[in-house]
DNA sequence: TCAACATAGATGCAGATGCATATATCTGTC
DNA sequence: GACAGATATATGCATCTGCATCTATGTTGA
């Protein structure tokens, strides 16, 4: 481990995961594109606010937190989408710093409107690459990877 | 596949793929940049450089397809480099279109001097989290997820 | 109740990315 | 050997990201 060679199932892991990430993350945002639809991000952030609840909302660090953004991109993000119309941002009751951010009427049309292309998209990319047992697999470790710290390091 | 869900396994392998590719790369850039390096891709750069040979060096089309990054992308990432001193490009002697990079002493010595950084930061992110054989298996799942259309479609 | 520190979120600026298109060269065809 | 694509690479412009820092509010403890 603090020899001067990774072991190679890792490094093997670690260069698909890069490559993968990006060229798969790529190709299905190309095609959501050529669908017309916005990036994923934002389908993302109105799912988890529709998941929340409409009335509910979530604050703005409890996204940040599930989506794994970065406080300063989601914060640019939510501008974007509160000019688009499809979440709002109000002032929250219990906390004078923070914000409450809920989904509109719009964004949730929004949300349905795009679902399909994103979903053809995705599948797309997984048909006929993996079967789905191995996309089962490949789900349970890369969310064993993305896990915080917990008894190990 | 018309379906209006899409397969449950898909979604997650999906979901965390587009997550863990985000986090663990931001994460392993952090420590990365904490070490006062430059990012990820000037390393990978450099590498498929050197491994192509000093002499040889490889052709902007070649970088690109091996390393999947996109074409304009490539060409600033080299104009960068070349700013540094890392690399250089030369006219192609049999398509004047082209450019052949090979890697400098410089580039190689940089090359050296960060690949300690970059792998302390990349075992860091999977010891404890998986284990080899998973780290191995994920790495042949990313692998066939990646591939090119061959027989599907 | 005030100082000291922590947390929520926004933002100016620099650098990176995406998109569309430009430029130069190459290849084939007539 | 000229014209019609195709290919290799670069680039202007808009958007997005990263970093550092700012403002405002919250929390704690003497």
């Amino acid at each position: 481990m603090s020899d001067s060679t990774l072991n190679p199932a890792i490094e093997t892991a670690w260069v698909y995961l890069v490559r993968a990430g990006e060229a798969v993350v790529s190709a299905v945002e190309d095609d959501v594109k050529a669908g017309g639809a916005p990036p994923l991000a934002w389908y993302d952030v109105v799912l988890e606010l529709s998941r929340a609840g409409r009335e509910a909302g979530l604050r703005q660090n409890e996204l940040e937190r599930r989506l794994l953004f970065k406080q300063y991109n989601l914060s640019r993000l939510l501008d974007r989408l509160e000019e688009a119309k499809y979440v709002e941002r109000k002032p929250c009751p219990e906390d004078g710093r923070g914000y409450v951010v809920t989904v509109t009427a719009a964004g949730r049309q929004f949300q349905k409107r795009v679902w399909p292309i994103y979903r053809a998209a995705i599948a797309r990319r997984f048909e006929g690459r993996l079967t789905n047992k191995e996309a089962a697999e490949l789900g349970r470790l890369l969310k064993k990877l993305t896990a915080t710290e917990s008894g190990a390091e």
